[in-house]
DNA sequence: CGACACCTTGAAGAGGTTCAAGAAATGTGG
DNA sequence: CCACATTTCTTGAACCTCTTCAAGGTGTCG
């Protein structure tokens, strides 16, 4: 059974045998296009193993030695700080076609954990090839860059979002961040399985966990959402987009 | 007169002449070590012009077509995205040595505004030359590479102040973090001139101004702190950091 | 010197947190 | 497969931190 609970079709269903980049359907989404059928082939060899993280299990913990970045295949993941004075932060959630791992370029060390919030599988991309192959086609170069760019972009947002922003806005760019991301990989664009507690949606968005609750409860009231425990159903998308679009304050 | 008030010494104080990137005495800060000596030819090319940016003027624009990164070779600098809705929040704050720039990567397009708070001069890198000559020096690729990651760290550690820290703990940490940076460069890590506004502080920090502001006051008033205006400085380290360490609540 | 931007401080108010209790769902072991 | 333990979620009430609004002070620059 499909851990992602399909909704509108099933992209994610895939057979549980080895496939190649150039082969992968998830290939649009972390691969760079465009290249050679050559480079494609070299391409393939990125990938040393596959690794399934059982729900739970951690890839990867704060002061861990770095060696390779992974491409979550399938599965869902979230990242999270913890400060030597036991206050944790979520830092983000991560769903099939992202890479996680960027944190451990710097000091050839892991500064965050990376938690399966279900069964995944992820390709193990050891960074020393990543970089001699990004040396030698440029596409794929370009495509790391992007990546990381991307991700500096993304938090930026997180900021904005952080500093700036009330209850209600957060949680609504939260969901619909995650649904047009869903929407991407062939989900419904309007319902959506969470795959995180209340607390760990509240630590991403510094919040309560007991705020984040209610908050889904107002939305519900409002007639924007359906709300059965993880269960979301957004109802008036417009009133969501509303909500976060006026001014603060 | 040196716009950065040197209080111990005075590295910043460059002689106004174009220096080769293998002779600048920021090259620590923002190349590479350990170069063979003709791989430190090459990267003196990195730098195709140098820019001056007036106090208050833009270095970038959101929006504006992205082709450069900057390394600051004097000046202070902010970084803020301006949302549709007029809400606007600092992202950073960057000094010497540090390379700015990165976002603008996954579009081709800067994602934020960079104002300069005070005089400042940049290097100008055309990225398309910074990609090229990662492919052909390693060191050089691996110093891009470990930038980025290092800005996606720090941007952690914004999310985490951001998300479960109070007031206080936010200012402590902001002063601590700018006296280390302004120590490494040679300034005393004890007192400093902040550039920015206590407005921009409160972006950065998720908090309003007067909430900086008060902050500041009873810092003051506990004898943390001595604060005139700009000029701070810091009494009691210790008390700083043991607010930092506090447990949340 | 006067205008403007910036900073400080007070008082009232709002939004979110904390603490607490109970309900619902989930997982486990018999 | 059911019963029980555990985790997760919801909701209420009191409280607290930070914000908002307002006014006055300080510093700076033309």
């Amino acid at each position: 059974m499909n851990q992602h609970s399909p909704l509108d079709k099933t992209p994610m269903d895939l057979p549980a045998m080895k496939v190649a980049c150039s082969n992968c359907n998830l290939r649009e989404l972390c691969m760079p296009v465009g290249l050679s059928p050559q480079d494609l082939a070299h391409i393939d060899t990125l990938v040393s193993t596959r690794r399934k993280v059982k729900r739970g299990a951690t890839l990867f913990r704060s002061g861990e030695a770095f060696d390779a970045l992974f491409a979550i295949r399938s599965g869902f993941f979230k990242t999270c700080l913890n400060a030597e004075d036991g206050r944790d932060q979520v830092t983000g959630f991560q769903m099939a076609g992202e890479i996680i791992g960027l944190d451990g370029i710097v000091n050839d060390r892991h500064s965050c954990d990376a938690v399966a919030l279900e069964d995944a599988e992820v390709c193990v991309m050891p960074f020393a090839r990543i970089a001699e192959m990004a040396r030698e086609i440029a596409p794929l170069q370009q495509h790391l860059h992007r990546v990381m760019s991307r991700e500096i972009v993304r938090e930026h947002g997180v900021m904005l979002l952080l500093g700036s922003m009330r209850a209600e806005e957060r949680l609504a760019v939260f969901l619909l961040n995650l649904v047009q991301r869903l929407h991407a990989r062939g989900f419904s664009s309007s319902e959506l399985v969470l795959r995180m507690t209340r607390e760990e949606i509240g630590s991403y968005l510094g919040m309560k966990l007991e705020t984040v609750s209610r908050t889904f409860s107002r939305f519900a009231d409002d007639g924007i959402l359906d709300v059965r425990q993880r269960q979301v159903r957004i109802l008036d998308l417009a009133a969501l987009q509303r909500i976060v679009n006026q001014q603060a304050g």
